[in-house]
DNA sequence: TTGTAGGCGTTATCAC
DNA sequence: GTGATAACGCCTACAA
């Protein structure tokens, strides 16, 4: 392969005005750098980015780490390939390239910050990834410029990216009070999660604004999996007190009621409105089709690795401004779908 | 960052046996290696991967080149997802990291081997990225490590990687045949694709090894998308002699079709059987669910990483080995589904 | 078993 | 406007 050697041989300067030319310096006359890219194109010549990065200490890549690739399901599948899509686009737009990495569940001693370490990543976006305080300091310590998606680092020195888990709870709830519910069971997941726990408060919070009761009987507990969302409905099915609407937490358990509402021929949304979280277009394969809560993962996945880039490129690398990572909520989209309505009762 | 010379600084050693414990030659004392190891750990020390790729010639990072994250459709996230998963896999295995590059419709000028060129890759592996003859005449050329999934190159010096399109087809229409069809329909495409032209040129080879006729009228053409599966049905319905069943070549097209059904009122599959190829878990949400031909693309992008990697790992560069990439097709496989059965007549 | 010199391809600095 | 030199971090000879 050609190096700049061969180049500068070729066109009768030496290496370090194709150096210049390659890096569009503008002290070189321009019959100079006609000769020189001519030379270029002639020997097929690309600058070697080892070399460049050994230099200026930058390899123009971002390290791109999540679960995706450890295929746990159909929807965490699409989450992490619609925010990797994100990334994709604007690392492609300012010249950088993405290097994915999986954290795998099984390994315990998953190396967060290798790539790093190594120079084969200038930064690194985690999502699903799990950070604790200990690796919030070593981010610190070691100034590594990490995005977070989806996680709260609830430090300055890791940028942030979510949904407005909030707000898109809310609006939710009211639809479903909009059309009539006042009694809403809620499903959310066992394991702790702070997006989960997010729209769970919310969800209270907006009952509570409204004057509307929740019963402890009205909570569930579930794993995301579709099963879990199918038992929802076993269980409500044993209630006395029956809701007329359920809240899932997630899209995925959202299948999964529907599936056992079918099943158990409980008719949605007649006799049961369901609602999903997350977006995913899965939900509209589905009869009836799921109404639920888009996180825009694409722009989210866009706005981290912006965010990266500008804190990578921030040529003043001091504490101060190392410590001036944004933060940045995105709204979520109401999606409609005839997977909730008015309650007509029980005895149709 | 810490560099060797920091590191042997602090073990009292010089660099180069830094570099020959890091390496694990044997020729290094125990002891000396201990304080070696022991000096890593406290500086946190990882080997620089530019400096050393720019002297072994090897970066330890494969490319993967995918319309992936164009997000033309779940569908295709979701096939491209699924051959990186195990392309990951892979690379997780052999040391190797992946680097992801989208060939994206609109720009014309892409540069299939740029990072190959750049040393930011040691190999490439191609899915859906239409190489022309002129690719492959650069790739021996220019001896660049590529495997290509799906569509075959014709060349021994690139890797390929594909399904079995045609027992897999054939495979198909048995099950069609065995469920008494005589009238089967084929949705196709009207773009050009190798792999399902190789599945029409099966479905037509088994009817007539079977000797069922396949009138003209029976073949429509689609563009992968639901809505031409949705056509497609609008086109059956106005045909007098109405096939009983209708095999997609694509499951979107599949989805649609179903969804097409229903809108018409054709019972499926009492009325109409309808069977898909790729075999996504989309199928299992639809009602009823698809009956299709999965693909192991988990397999196949596992398979393609592991011949790159030996291609790159081979000493011997002789341009005979160079010629040596094996062609592997994998066997699919046929996914029940209550979208096929017998035929019951249209007066129901 | 350990160390020295040179080179991988690039760019920054300084000189002409 | 152009060129020589040193440096980035590492590894492969060769030498001790």
């Amino acid at each position: 392969m050609a190096t700049q050697e061969d180049v500068a041989r070729l066109a009768g300067v030496s290496f370090i005005t194709v150096s210049r030319v390659i890096n569009s310096k503008d002290n070189v006359k321009e019959e100079t750098k006609k000769r020189v890219l001519k030379a270029i194109k002639e020997l097929n010549y690309y600058p070697n980015s080892l070399g460049r990065a050994l230099n200026n200490n930058r390899v123009f890549t971002l390290g791109a780490v999540s679960p995706l690739f450890q295929g746990y399901s159909l929807e965490s599948d699409l989450y992490f390939a619609k925010i990797l899509s994100g990334i994709e686009k604007m690392c492609f737009e300012k010249g950088y390239d993405l290097l994915i990495s999986t954290k795998r569940q099984s390994s315990k001693d998953f190396n967060y910050f290798r790539l790093f370490y190594q120079r084969k990543v200038d930064g690194i976006i985690f999502m699903g990834a799990n950070l604790t305080s200990h690796h919030i300091e070593e981010i610190k310590n070691n100034h590594i410029p990490c995005c977070i998606i989806s996680d709260n680092p609830n430090s300055s020195a890791i940028g942030y990216i979510d949904a407005d888990n909030k707000n898109g709870t809310k609006e939710a709830v009211i639809r479903l009070l909009n059309l009539g519910h006042k009694k809403i069971a809620f499903l959310g997941i066992t394991e702790k999660n702070q997006n989960i726990e997010e729209r769970y408060k919310s969800f209270i919070a907006t009952l509570k604004e409204h004057q509307i009761p929740f019963p402890k009987s009205y909570l569930i507990l579930g794993d995301y999996s579709e099963q879990s969302g199918e038992q929802a409905i076993e269980y409500l099915c044993k209630l006395k007190n029956k809701p007329t609407a359920l809240f899932c937490s997630t899209d995925s358990m959202a299948y999964g009621a529907l599936k056992g509402a079918k099943k158990r021929r409980i008719k949605v949304p007649d006799q049961l409105s369901i609602i999903g979280f997350d977006g995913f277009e899965i939900g509209k394969y589905i009869d009836p089709d799921l109404a639920t809560v888009k996180q825009p993962l694409n722009d989210m996945g866009y706005k981290a690795a912006q965010m990266l880039i500008e804190r990578i490129e921030q040529p003043d690398q001091s504490k101060e401004k190392q410590l001036s990572f944004a933060k940045v909520i995105f709204p979520v989209i109401q999606v409609e779908g005839r997977s909730i309505g008015t309650y007509k009762g029980i005895d149709q």
